[in-house]
RNA sequence: GCCGCCUUAGCUCAGUUGGUUAGAGCGCUAGAAUGUGGAUCUAGAGGUCCCCUGUUCGAUUCAGGGAGGCGGUACCA
């Protein structure tokens, strides 16, 4: 039997949680960045970049009691056999890069900064393996009113990406009343204490029934998966259940609507429990709920959804030490196949005043967010909420005589000079109509036809493929089509920049 | 990691109750029409039927194992 005479082809294919970026992608991520780089500047941040690699114990990413970096981080060993690790995030970066240069830095910092950032893990609807984050941090800025001031900014740039208030929501919550939740209802050990928290983490997943069920022995899936629970007595779960219960935030009335009122909600958790960690959480809410509400971004003649005080925030169990918060988009997404999909929040963050002493033995206090860009972006295209940058297709100049090159040459530099996107066709010139052909897939506005008789007169054809396009709905017949020339017209060749700036494509995008 | 569904042409998918040559639409290439896009017509290229092992005279089809994709769930800085 004859063997495989072929040569075994190479499958093309992309590692999973990986992508490619389609140009409308990339221009539409560009914009989006350059929005949220307009809030941070506002607000008087400054940019900063860090490398993709990272030593692996500066990211903190080795396993306890093991020579081997954490397996969520993508790690190689250099010649010298160190690890390294491409950064799982931007902050583990900024502290290490704050550390490096504290005695250069004027404290308050206040920076910024976008990047992929990657993750060796399953990848999700809207989560992928590399993905792009854009964060700002204030680092050296003890006080609540630096956290506050993160929040606002978060609400302000969702606003400025068009996410209309009311679609998102800026939750905030301070890992103090956790603690201080753990010690009224008496949970010490901190296995069962991560279950907790977990299981509080899920309210907006599973409702209260399912968060109940985490709690105690623990929940079915969908899918017939058990996730065993934080085996809590029934006491202990209903003062969770109270603690974290949406029904239980207080509302005042606000310019005739009953909305959550964050103050009332302070005092509402403060009857709950009493213990000194537990109170000092709650000083801290209201303090930046006081200010948040002086500044204008509270429930006080607004619509209640920009920043709430909420308990259920937990966000990762590492890094964190004060306030935390979480930005979550409020509107509904679906996949390319029209499947309701959980989203979850787009952004978040938190203080975090332990990172930087991990390189300097000297606490300095931080505080920072991050977007998840990504993410972000795959809902506002799901929401339509992008706006779509029509980015014209170059002028093709046909090649109809090879001798005159260096004369379409001429005519496209013209029309760069301009500003105005050109090229010269540099497909096989044999065949005239590719080039039309061409001109039409890419979505050209006109095509400049100039053939030796063109020349001999001195004139071009300027093709508006736009007028064109909507002339051939009507026409059916060849013969007709070919013979009209819809579209077309001639000049002197003199004119060629004047009449493509009067094409209504070009005035359109000129004018913008 | 665990659970469910899926995998046939570049794409979307039919189909083979186990049989010789595996199909469609779209897309692609060429021609009708060599200086005019669209529509139309004609022809052509393109397949290890995800992989491995087993059962069988014979496996794309059946069985077992594996990989990949999607979704859920767990973990998540």
């Amino acid at each position: 039997m004859a063997k495989n005479k072929k040569p075994q082809k190479v499958k093309a294919r992309l590692i999973r949680g990986f992508n490619d970026r389609s140009s409308s992608d990339i221009r539409a991520t560009d914009e989006m960045m350059g929005k949220i780089q307009n809030v941070f500047e506002l607000y008087g941040f400054d940019p900063i970049e860090t490398p993709f690699l990272e030593y692996t114990d500066a990211l903190g990413k080795f396993l306890p009691d093991s020579d081997r970096p954490n397996e969520g981080v993508f790690s190689l060993q250099d010649e010298d056999e160190q690890w390294l690790s491409l950064r799982y995030d931007l902050t583990a970066p900024l502290a290490r890069h704050v550390a490096q240069n504290i005695n250069e830095i004027t404290m308050p910092y206040r920076t910024y900064r976008a990047g992929w950032v990657f993750r060796n893990e399953k990848p999700g609807p809207g989560r992928f393996r590399q993905f792009m984050q854009f964060d700002a941090d204030i680092v050296g800025a003890p006080n609540v009113s630096a956290d506050a001031e993160m929040c606002m900014m978060m609400a302000d740039t969702m606003e400025a990406l068009r996410i209309k208030r009311g679609d998102y929501v800026i939750r905030v919550n301070n890992r103090k009343i956790l603690d201080g939740l753990f010690e009224a209802i008496g949970v010490f050990d901190e296995g069962q204490k991560l279950s907790v928290l977990r299981a509080i983490d899920k309210l907006d997943k599973f409702g209260l029934d399912g968060v109940k069920l985490l709690l105690g022995d623990g929940r079915k899936d969908e899918s017939g998966d058990f996730t065993k629970g934080a085996e809590l007595n029934e006491l202990q779960i209903d003062n969770v259940i109270k603690f974290c219960n949406p029904d239980n935030f207080q509302t005042s009335n606000y310019e005739g609507s009953l909305q959550k009122d964050p103050l009332k909600t302070i005092n509402y958790f403060r009857s709950l429990f009493e213990n000194s960690i537990y109170t000092s959480g709650l000083d801290e809410l209201e303090s930046l709920a006081k200010l948040v509400i002086d500044s204008g971004y509270g429930p006080k003649g607004y619509f209640s959804g920009r920043i709430h005080i909420d308990p259920s925030v937990v966000r990762g169990l590492e890094y964190y030490t004060g306030m935390v918060y979480e930005a979550e988009l409020l509107f509904d997404v679906t996949n390319d196949k029209g499947q309701k999909v959980q989203f979850g929040s787009v952004g978040g963050g938190g203080r975090y005043d332990g990172l930087i002493k991990r390189f300097t033995g000297q606490a300095v206090p931080a505080t920072g967010f991050s977007i998840g860009v990504s993410r972000l972006m795959s809902a506002l295209k799901n929401l339509d909420r992008l706006e779509k940058t029509q980015m014209p297709a170059p002028i093709i100049v046909c090649v109809m005589d090879k001798s005159r090159v260096a004369d379409y040459q001429k005519m496209v530099m013209e029309l760069r000079k301009k500003g105005i996107r050109a090229e010269m066709y540099q497909g096989n010139p044999k065949n005239f109509g590719k080039q039309l052909q061409y001109a039409d897939r890419r979505n050209s506005p006109a095509a400049i036809i100039a053939g030796s008789d063109e020349f001999e007169q001195g004139i071009i054809q300027i093709k508006d493929l736009v007028v064109g396009k909507e002339a051939s709905q009507n026409i059916k017949d060849n013969e007709q089509w070919k013979s009209e020339r819809p579209g077309q017209f001639e000049c002197k060749r003199s004119e060629l920049v004047k009449k493509i700036l009067e094409l209504p494509a070009i005035k359109a995008w000129l004018n913008k």
